[in-house]
Parts: structure tokens; C-alpha cells; sequence
DNA sequence: CTAGGGTTAG
């Protein structure tokens, strides 16, 4: 009676005969039909039964356990006529693995050691509370049952071994996960194999895992398979893990659910529709449809591509509650400028996580909305059961650092001591990064040191703030620094350091970084990069270098690089080669208002009236105009904004009083 | 005698 149709067949021929069913039958039965998801059945013929035993109860409350209804599995649990290890097991484990009761378990487990009707903790009941361990991540529990484990000798089963290097590795203690695992001299089960790769995966440390992967590969099921690609994606190894999804299938292991959630997360990574569109096209054919991870996956890859229209009717078809999906759709919608959409998605949650909220803080920001940021946390901050959390305050650090408000940035790092909100990495480099933006790089310097653990971010982070601040020598010093920590130099990094030395007028050493950098640390330049170097000879009035530099580029030039190349022009005084950059300036921006200002001011540098003429008469046609510069200061809780020669601010008056007095004043001790 | 509870991958 494998089948449900099997099953059912027998059912209805007993009840059209009118013969009893056994006990045993009935209980398989049960289990066949809670299998399939037909708990009313179960419990019906649960009712029926004018016998029962324990195997009887146990069907009914694991039944229950599987319909997510745990308070009807508590109740029958109750009054149960018979009980045993199985039943309590069957309960804890249906606690564990729901969200919400997991006091529950821990109080049901204190209940077990405490029985004295023959009723022991056994190996399982273990295992299950160190699953219970890992999702708390309390590792002081895990290690209490980890030695009582040992003392009862029930630490060495595939299931104990695997259960404790997962424990180990989600509360965050990676060496003892691995002496766990090296404990049996590398010598495990499948299970706890995978469970390791896994934990390394987690930690980051892709070569452990890759190596331990080709150990024995012979033993390799497709959980290895799906745990290493996992590893990949997650890790920022998209490629590697498309690669190994492709060799999966060669050696002859069949791809599931979990397979293709990773795939399309790789696929997210890399923004790349054309292989998220194949990932669809394969769910679709298999009928995979239904499977809340997959299908989220392939909102998020339309997503990330911009492809909003496709992400929409995925979402909109899936016909249940995906918080994920929700969460990309969201994300979707602010990071591509729609954020009147994202915030109607947002309003029409009913209960909104704080991931939901997060993803609403950052596209916030993203749009460069700070205003919109500081309003958000307002309105999260009204309400009394959350609290904003490391990401959400991420977004408001980043805010602030756009802003240059330093007093709501410090406001934020009271916040966080005060409330022990752990600082990680991200949480750390946007501080730093809030503190230099808003122009205190002494306290940036100053937290930058504390870090004990930098990482590239921050690094990156300290290294543009010494160099937008003018402290070339700073910037050169910690860069030798994270060279000799072993941090490899990324694209940022050669973007801030030739920075410095473009504020710096340092031609040499900036050519010296700007060759290096492919030659020695293989990162290819970037546009941006050329940029700074064009300007660097700009600078410098090296128009030559700038000139031959230009036709080095192996990228399409574009509107930076011409931008670049014209304030050359203008420090050379070299209006031939400025006007051929005004042409294709115009050709590939059109008309800005600002690229206007800048050629009208180099030709009139120049004395070169008839072509400020022309361009200004250009200027009129097009109504061109550029943002005029401005200085801020805040006072109190407000912003304060000033343009050269304003008569706007409320209070000009009392101003220009107040400045007049204190010009006075200062020509009188001078 | 045959049944039920636990581990790894998103």
C-alpha cells in the first residue's frame, strides 16, 4: 500500500464489504493519507477507529504536525491514551521546526528529563534540540548537550556527527564544527560530509570545501552537488557555480528544487535575464511551479535585470504569499526609479517584516532620496513593536554620508552603543564611511583604527576618504597596509588611490598605480579610471599624455572621459582641441546645461568673446541652465541652504545684520 | 515478524 491510490482503493472496498480494518491498517492508512496532505481524512478515520494504540497516536499527532496546526497536536498529545518516546519525539521536533514555539520546545524537553515512567532521552530527542541549537544560534546550549552527548555516548552516529557540525557552524564557531568533524579522523558518513562542506561554504572558505568535495567523490550524492553550488552562489562565485550546475548533470545527478533556488540566485548575481529567462523556461516545462523558492528566485532575477514587466506577472501569478518575492519586487521597482510602486507594494502588506523594511530603506537610498530615507525612519520608529536593525541603520548611515549630516549620523552611532546593536562589517565601514563624507575624517580615522578585521569594504571606504579629505600620504600608507595584510586591490581601490593622486597633482605615482594595476594585481581599468587619469594630466597640463592616453582607451569613450578631456583643454588653453570635444560632447549627452557653463567659462578664460557668444546663444535656445553650487549648514534640526548672492532664506535680513556686525568686527582687530 | 520520531543543500 505504497500509493495513495492504492490506499484509497483498499479503503473504500473494506467499507463496500463491510469488513473491520485492523488497527495496523487503519494507522498506515493515516500516514498515508497525512502524507498527502488529506489531514481531514486522517482524522476522520482516526475517529472511526474502535481500537487504537500508540502507533494509532502517533499517525494522528504527527498528522497534525504537518498540517502546521500545532495546537491541535498539543491538545491530542494531552489526552493521548498511550504515549511513548516517539510521540514526545514526534511533538519536540514539530516545535523545533516551527517558528513561534520554539519556548515550547525547550519546555517540553526540561519535561521529558524530568519523566520517570520509563521514558528516556534518547539519541534523537538530542539531535533534534541541537537543530533547535542552531536556529537560536545559543551555543552555550549546544555545547551542554554536545557533552551530554558524549557522556551518553550517543556522539558518534552519522545523524549525532552531522547534527553537531551543523550546530557549530550556524551559532557562528567554525574550528569546532571541523574538530568535530576531524574528531572521527575525516572518517564520516555522507551526511556529515556535506553537513561540513556546508559549514565551510558558510565561513567562506570555498577551497576547504572544494577539497573536501573531491575527497572520496565517489560518495557524493546530490546534496554535495547542490551544497557546493550553493557555496558558489552565495559567495559571490556566480560563474563557478553555473560551471558546476552544468557538470552536475555530466556526472549524472539529477537537478531538484534546491538545485535550480541556487542557480537562480547565481543568476541574480551576475544580472544576467538571458540565463534567467533558460532557469524559467526549464521550471516551467518541469511543472516546478509550485515551489515558493524557486519562484521568488525567478521574480528576483527579472528584478535585478530591470525586467520589471516579467518580474510583475511572475509575482502576480503566483497565487500565494511569497514575503520574498515581495521583498525583490520592492527592491525591483525602487532600483530602477519606480518608488511610487514600491512604496504602494509596501502599504499593501499586511504585516511587514523588517527585511520588507529594509528593502524599502534601501531603495530609498539607492534613488538618493535622503529625505524619504530620514521620513522612513520615522514612521518605523512609530511603531512600538520593532526596533530598526544593523541593515536598516546601514541605509540611514548611507543617508547621512550623501547629506553630510553629521549630527543625525552621530545620533545613529549612539543609537547603536546604546542599544548593543552588534556592529559587523557592513555596519562598521558605513559608519566610517558616514563619518569621513561628513567631513569629520578624524573620527573616521579614529573608528578606522579600532577595526581589528579589515576587509576591502573598509579599506576602500578609508582609502576614498583619505583621498576626497587631500591626505595623499594617508591614502598611500594604508593602501601599502592592506597590501601587506594580504588584501588583494580591487577596482574601488585603484579608483580611490589614483583619486588622491589626482587631487594631488602626483603625475608620476599615479601613472605608476594607473600601469600597475593590470600588470600586478590583474584588475582591469575601468572607465572611471581612465577618467581620473585624463584628468590627473588635465591637472598637470600635460595635454600630450592626456591626447595619447585617450586613444589607448580600449572602451567606447563616453561623456566622462570628454569631460575630462575638455577641463584639459581648458587648464592648456588649447581651444582647437576643445572645440572637438564640445562636438562629440553634444553628440553623445545632447544638451546639458552644466557642459554649456563649463565650455562658455573656457573660452571666456581664453578671452575668446565670440565663442562665448555662440555658446551662450546655444545656451538660450535649449533654455540650458546649471544647478548653482551651494553650502548648507544645520542648526538645530533644520537644514540651512545658501547660494552666492541669495535672498530667499526667511531670515536674510537678520543674516546679512548679523554678518555685517561680525565684518565690522573683524576689520577692527585687524 | 511488518509501522512511527531525527541529519546535510535554497
Amino acid at each position: 500500500m505504497q500509493s495513495l491510490k492504492d490506499g484509497l482503493i483498499y479503503h473504500v472496498q473494506a467499507i463496500k464489504a463491510g469488513f473491520p480494518l485492523t488497527i495496523f491498517t487503519s494507522n498506515q492508512l493515516i500516514h498515508l493519507y497525512s502524507r498527502n496532505g488529506l489531514f481531514r481524512e486522517a482524522q476522520k478515520l482516526f475517529d472511526e477507529m474502535p481500537q487504537r494504540n500508540v502507533f494509532s497516536w502517533n499517525a494522528i499527532i504527527s498528522s497534525h504536525i504537518k498540517a502546521q496546526n500545532l495546537k491541535r497536536a498539543r491538545q491530542l498529545f494531552d489526552s493521548a491514551s498511550y504515549k511513548d518516546l516517539v510521540t514526545y519525539n514526534s511533538l519536540l521536533s514539530g516545535y523545533v521546526s516551527t517558528d513561534g514555539y520554539e519556548d515550547c520546545a525547550l519546555e517540553l524537553f526540561s519535561e521529558m528529563n524530568s519523566l520517570d515512567y520509563g521514558i528516556r532521552i534518547d539519541e534523537i530527542s538530542l539531535t533534534t534540540m541541537l537543530n533547535l541549537t542552531a536556529k537560536l544560534e545559543v551555543v552555550s546550549y549546544g555545547r551542554e548537550l554536545h557533552s551530554f552527548m558524549v557522556k551518553t555516548a550517543n556522539d558518534s552516529s552519522g545523524f549525532a556527527v552531522s547534527s553537531l557540525i551543523d550546530m557549530y557552524s550556524k551559532c557562528g564557531y567554525f574550528q569546532e564544527a571541523w574538530r568535530v568533524f576531524s574528531g572521527h579522523r575525516g572518517v564520516v558518513d555522507l551526511v556529515s560530509k556535506n553537513a561540513m562542506v556546508a559549514a565551510c561554504c558558510r565561513e567562506g572558505k570555498l577551497e576547504v570545501a572544494v577539497n573536501l568535495f573531491w575527497t572520496e567523490p565517489e560518495l557524493n550524492d546530490n546534496v554535495s552537488w547542490n551544497t557546493l553550488i550553493a557555496g558558489y552562489a552565495q559567495n559571490g562565485f556566480e560563474e563557478e557555480a553555473l560551471y558546476l550546475f552544468v557538470r552536475m548533470e555530466e556526472n549524472g545527478f539529477r537537478r531538484n528544487e534546491h538545485t535550480f533556488a541556487s542557480v537562480l540566485s547565481a543568476c541574480s548575481g551576475l544580472r544576467s535575464c538571458k540565463h534567467g529567462k533558460e532557469v524559467h523556461a526549464w521550471v516551467l516545462k518541469n511543472g516546478m511551479t509550485s515551489n515558493s523558492f524557486i519562484l521568488s528566485g525567478i521574480v528576483d532575477v527579472y528584478c535585478k535585470c530591470g525586467n520589471m514587466k516579467y518580474a510583475k506577472s511572475v509575482h502576480a501569478a503566483m497565487g500565494f504569499e511569497n514575503s520574498f518575492s515581495v521583498t525583490s519586487m520592492i527592491m525591483g521597482h525602487a532600483f530602477h526609479g519606480n518608488l511610487v510602486e514600491a512604496r504602494r507594494l509596501f502599504d499593501s502588506l499586511a504585516e511587514k517584516s523588517t527585511v520588507v523594511w529594509t528593502a524599502l530603506f534601501s531603495g530609498y537610498l539607492k534613488s538618493q532620496k535622503c529625505e524619504a530615507v530620514f521620513e522612513l525612519l520615522s514612521e518605523f520608529r512609530a511603531k512600538e513593536s520593532i526596533v530598526p536593525d544593523a541593515a536598516i541603520l546601514i541605509s540611514v548611515l548611507g543617508a547621512c554620508a550623501i547629506k553630510a549630516a553629521l549630527d543625525p549620523g552621530k545620533q545613529i552611532h549612539a543609537y547603536i552603543l546604546r542599544s548593543r546593536i552588534e556592529v559587523d562589517k557592513k555596519l562598521f565601514s558605513a559608519l566610517v564611511d558616514m563619518y569621513s563624507k561628513s567631513g569629520s575624517i578624524t573620527y573616521a580615522e579614529k573608528l578606522f583604527k579600532r577595526g581589528s578585521d579589515r576587509d576591502i569594504i573598509l579599506y576602500n571606504v578609508m582609502l576614498a576618504g583619505y583621498a576626497h579629505h587631500g591626505h595623499e600620504n594617508k591614502a598611500i600608507q594604508i593602501f601599502n597596509e592592506m597590501l601587506e595584510r594580504g588584501i588583494k586591490p580591487d577596482v574601488v581601490t585603484f579608483l580611490a588611490i589614483l583619486s588622491a593622486c589626482r587631487h594631488s597633482c602626483l603625475v608620476e605615482l599615479g601613472e605608476q598605480f594607473f600601469y600597475s594595476m593590470k600588470k600586478d594585481y590583474n584588475v582591469l581599468p575601468e572607465i572611471e579610471h581612465y577618467a581620473c587619469m585624463i584628468d590627473l594630466y588635465g591637472r598637470a597640463n600635460q595635454l600630450d599624455k592626456a591626447k595619447e592616453l585617450m586613444r589607448k582607451i580600449p572602451i567606447e569613450s563616453d561623456t566622462i572621459i570628454w569631460g575630462a578631456f575638455l577641463n584639459a583643454c581648458r587648464v592648456n588653453g588649447n581651444t582647437i582641441l576643445a572645440r572637438e570635444a564640445e562636438e562629440r560632447l553634444l553628440k553623445l549627452e545632447g544638451d546639458i546645461g552644466d557642459r554649456y557653463v563649463q565650455l562658455a567659462n573656457l573660452y571666456a578664460a581664453e578671452g575668446n568673446w565670440d565663442e562665448v557668444c555662440r555658446i551662450r546663444k546655444k545656451m538660450k535656445g535649449k533654455e540650458a541652465k546649471k544647478a548653482a553650487g551651494c553650502s548648507w549648514l544645520y542648526v538645530e534640526n533644520g537644514v540651512h541652504i545658501f547660494i552666492s548672492g541669495d535672498k530667499t532664506h526667511p531670515r536674510t535680513e537678520a543674516i546679512n545684520f548679523t554678518l555685517a556686525l561680525l565684518a565690522e568686527e573683524l576689520y577692527q582687530i585687524s
